[in-house]
DNA sequence: GTTTACGCATCCCCG
DNA sequence: ATGCGTAAAC
């Protein structure tokens, strides 16, 4: 590799430079989006080696450990491959990785195997069944909900009843079951030797606290700490960059506070805001120059930003001498947006512009159904993100399951996974097994005498022989993959009617495992980072041009030629849950502008007139308040065949919106004013009044005025 | 007493 | 497409 020097000052902005060549002591690093923001930790980590920094004593702190390994990768190619050393991963990695070493500390054992959401799901559910919370009441918690309401009090270090007060007050009356369930949720783990996500960041956390002598010493083995995306850090981890920094205060964050979107996960934008609190001697640095978009798409996105209340303030603008206004379109319903849109990208494709450079934007998955089928049928090739993924189908689990019961013999959840595939055994059964095996490792041939009352031995006596198989020393992991394919499949092809699809996803899931020598290696990478995409990397269409659908969370830092978003209307962006929230709703705002600043020349905004909500049916669709209130100025282009002017409504749509909608402001001659929260069925509101309170009142009954319409 | 088959509702975003 | 509750089949 030939080496160049590198001329920091010709090839960075002034805000760029001064933040690349800053020397020592805490740094901030607002960036807005498209400015530069990765090239900016990119030179960063080029000068630090340059400067003769240890390359493998610089930690690179990321979203997503590719987003780590293509920094580290660009940088290599930049300087050398010095930069190869630097050390790069997510919180959840070097979690992980620390506790690996010294777990001990704060651990029971010093083994533990990590558990992804949906095994924490399980384990959940199977203790609610045996505490028995389910019979005696109707409306507990869903397994999805309890882990969420968990998840909220860890990251953002709240108690149980803060966060059911806040967000789920209609479980207020179970505080009581969720503490206790917490606490056999807790102890399950220890004994089963799991973590789950937010205890990897708990016990580094505790790790690095009550022990200063590994504080010490990880400060020291990393004497300079990047975090990228640190919009999207929570407490636990803002706590865990001040304690390996400590002793030397080295640390550059990065981020952009309009581009806060994982609330949900217990991230908030106050944690970039109060950075300069927690680091006094920081500096700060504003990077608000676009390399990305026309500045019609900027006027745009800072027109969409601009009304939200706490933000580090800052103006992008581009140097880009022209560009095409977005266009703002409206047709009449989905399917008419479907063909919209296939039409568009049959236009752009003929201009140049190949499928890759083009994406579809959504708030939520479900939300490209239609045009999915639509582009199947025109045989446009696409990839999807977000959603549900390639890691979480049945079929990958089932042939998982058996490899994690191997590794981690008291591993239950695994354990039972894969015993209810064998026929004649059910639940009931599986939990005598898992009783008369015990968690030793001898468990195996006790199996093989026990089965053999059973009705099911023979399938059971296979299962043996597969254990015995994969027991078998030195065995690679790709070979212990290939045995349980040979187990399995044919159980797959009885079980499901799309196996031809499913056994294709698992020749993509045997060849992911070539690069491991040691099976906890690839299992702990599958928990940590499963693929992105629904699709896995190495899927033939990968090769191919193909088109992206993504989530607007999955599109984070990505960018694009054209890019179209659908649907951007009341009930889908905002979601009408959202105008419960003041925050919620400030965070679908951020979202629309990170949406919008993925544009890279064309930008289309789809709002179909009508919408499918399967409570209320089809109904008109207002425009998504972020756009009817951007303040003046002339946004949008005509978009041709389809009415363009944001806020014409016809008289028909005004009739149809005589019932009220998320987003009306009304008043109530006891209550006060109010604004409308969600439309559960025709005749009930639900209403956040001026008092805090939320009131459910009946149309008919209810003396509501109604003070401003969405329409 | 267990397993399995079938119909029904549900589904935002994720390491 | 999965996750559930209920009823039929072993």
């Amino acid at each position: 590799m030939t080496t160049r020097p590198i001329d920091y000052k010709s090839e960075l902005n002034e805000a760029q430079y001064q933040a690349v060549t800053a020397g020592e002591g805490p740094i901030l690093v607002v960036a807005g989006a498209g400015s530069g923001k990765t090239r900016t930790l990119v030179y960063k980590v080029a000068w630090l080696v340059e400067q003769g920094v240890e390359p493998s004593s610089i930690l690179l702190l990321t979203f997503t450990r590719r987003a780590s390994s293509e920094m580290l990768a660009r940088a290599t190619a930049m300087l050398d491959n010095r930069c190869q050393q630097v050390v790069g991963g997510t919180f959840h990695w070097l979690a992980n990785r620390v506790l690996q070493r010294y777990g001990k500390l704060v651990l029971l054992g010093s083994a533990f195997s990590i558990i992804d959401r949906s095994d924490a799901e399980d384990v959940l559910n199977f203790l609610v069944g045996k505490l028995g919370f389910r019979d005696q009441n109707r409306r507990f918690p869903k397994k999805g909900t309890i882990s969420d309401i968990f998840s909220k009090s860890v990251n953002r270090d709240e108690t149980l009843e803060q966060v059911l007060a806040r967000e789920y007050e209609q479980f207020l009356q179970y505080h009581l079951e969720l503490l206790e369930l917490r606490e056999h949720y807790d102890l399950y783990k220890r004994q089963h030797q799991m973590l789950d996500f937010d205890d990897l960041l708990v016990y580094l956390s505790r790790l690095l606290r009550e022990h200063q002598e590994v504080c010490l010493q990880l400060s020291t083995s990393y004497s300079y700490v990047l975090v990228d995306e640190y919009q999207d850090t929570n407490r636990l981890q803002a706590d865990i960059v001040q304690a390996l920094t400590k002793y030397h205060q080295n640390v550059m964050v990065v981020g952009d506070d309009s581009q806060s979107i994982y609330s949900f996960r217990g991230a908030h934008f106050r944690n970039i805001l109060d950075f300069p609190k927690l680091f006094p001697q920081s500096r700060v640095f504003k990077l608000e120059e676009n390399y990305r978009s026309p500045q019609p798409v900027l006027n745009l996105a800072n027109g969409i930003i601009q009304s939200s209340r706490e933000k580090y303030t800052k103006c992008l603008y581009t140097r880009k001498p022209r560009g095409q206004r977005p266009w703002l379109l409206r047709p009449g319903d989905e399917s008419r947006q479907s063909e919209y849109i296939c039409e568009k990208i049959k236009e752009l494709k003929h201009k140049g512009i190949p499928l890759k450079e083009m994406a579809v934007l959504f708030r939520a998955s479900y939300h490209s159904f239609d045009l999915e089928v639509a582009l199947t049928r025109l045989g446009f090739p696409f990839i999807k993100y977000g959603g549900f993924k390639f890691i979480e189908s049945a079929h990958v689990k089932d042939v998982l399951a058996h490899l994690r019961a191997l590794k981690n013999p008291p591993d239950r959840i695994s354990w039972n996974r894969l015993l209810l595939l064998v026929n004649q055994v059910g639940s009931k059964r599986s939990q005598e097994i898992l009783q008369h095996l015990g968690q030793s490792r001898k468990g195996l041939e006790r199996l093989a005498s026990y089965a053999s009352k059973l009705p099911a031995k023979h399938g059971l006596h296979r299962l043996v022989q597969l254990f015995e198989e994969l027991s078998k020393p030195g065995i690679t992991v790709s070979q212990q993959v290939r045995a349980v394919r040979d187990y399995y499949e044919p159980l797959l092809v009885a079980k499901y009617d799309d196996y031809p699809k499913r056994l294709r996803e698992l020749d993509y899931l045997q060849d992911w495992t070539l690069k491991y020598d040691r099976l906890e290696e690839f299992l702990a990478d599958v928990a940590l980072e499963p693929p992105s995409s629904n699709v896995p990397e190495n899927h033939p269409d990968t090769a191919r041009d193909h088109l992206v659908l993504s989530t607007i969370h999955s599109a984070k830092g990505l960018e694009w030629r054209a890019v179209f978003l659908i649907s951007a209307v009341e009930g889908r962006l905002p979601p009408s849950q959202a105008y419960a929230d003041e925050e919620v709703l400030e965070e679908e705002r951020r979202l629309l502008y990170v949406a919008v600043t993925r544009a890279k020349e064309f930008l289309y905004l789809c709002c179909p007139r009508r919408i499918y909500d399967r409570r209320t049916g089809f109904h008109y669709a207002p425009l998504s308040l972020f756009l009817r209130e951007l303040p003046g100025g002339d946004y949008f282009q005509d978009g041709g065949e389809v009415e363009v002017h944001p806020l014409a409504v016809s008289e028909a749509e005004l009739e149809e919106a005589r019932g009220f909608s998320p987003g009306d402001v009304v008043r109530h001659p006891f209550f006060g004013r109010g604004r409308v929260i969600a439309v559960p069925d025709r005749v009930k509101v639900q209403i956040k009044f001026e008092d805090g309170r939320t009131r459910l009142l009946h149309v008919g009954f209810a003396p509501l005025e109604r003070v401003a319409s969405i329409y």
